[in-house]
DNA sequence: CTAGGTGCAAAAGGTTTGCGGTTAA
DNA sequence: TTAACCGCAAACCTTTTGCACCTAG
């Protein structure tokens, strides 16, 4: 990561690292705030201010990805692979979905004129363990 | 609209009534804060909180929806027939896209056990203002 | 040596909440 | 009549910023 950084006028600090180590180590797309709880667990004074500036830093060097999920609290995903995004509306997770290459350009209707850059696929449901648990419980929602 | 409220055990209120006229009025994409400026134009002692309120109402008996941009103040669109969004990187406006009716559903890989709800689809890029006017200006972006 | 990074605390931006008074049904 | 709603202000949560000190290159 050292060169990545370098490549993009970063520093190659001891908290970037750990930050990044972090985020490789359980890919479950936290948020800064869990970043911040598992970093502190080595590196013991580093700041919620530290732990957003390691996040921005890994982004702009392309080596995660922001990830948004409504209002709540911005996600962090080191698969930098092109993929999608699954959240589950029971347990909160969110799963990468494998995208079939180049198979999204021309399915949408835009309208002449629009120049499309990136595409941002959001699949909203339930996650297998909570699709079985709910089919089981059969649980009246809102 | 009052049906549609009661329907959902909401009360009918001039707040509401004002709110919903202002959202279709000019179907733009507004923040809460926009609609709150607009709405206190025929309302002049409208509150934030009202806003916010009516929304939440309009939104839970559906006749608007939400719509995210990163992390930018949610925007509300009155338009509920099934389509995407176009996000101008340029401008920052937001143009509704027609959606090919289940088109999308077999498009992803989504492996098993997933129980997809609700699909969400944003384009990123330049509208046909912007997008004309980039090409002729050819400016060095970041 | 020094530009950039760190940690802290305070502020910002968007949204939600608690509360006393008001109103639709 | 009364539960729901309103307006206000204060709280809340996530993210950003200002600043003094520190460190990689």
């Amino acid at each position: 990561m050292n060169e990545r950084l370098a490549a993009r006028g970063f520093r190659f600090t001891s908290q970037r690292e750990h930050v990044y180590k972090v985020l490789l180590q359980e890919r479950d797309h936290p948020t800064a705030e869990q970043v911040f709880l598992r970093a502190k667990k080595g590196l013991p004074d580093i700041s919620m201010a530290t732990v957003y500036n390691c996040l921005d830093a890994l982004v702009k060097c392309r080596l995660a990805r922001e990830v948004n999920v409504d209002r709540t609290a911005m996600r962090y995903c080191p698969n930098m692979q092109d993929h999608f995004h699954f959240y589950c509306d029971t347990c909160g997770g969110v799963f990468d979905i494998e995208c079939l290459a180049g198979a999204h350009a021309g399915e949408f209707a835009i309208p002449k004129g629009f120049a499309a850059r990136r595409y941002e696929i959001s699949i909203h449901g339930d996650c297998p363990k909570c699709s079985t648990k709910s089919s089981r419980a059969k649980r009246n929602d809102s």
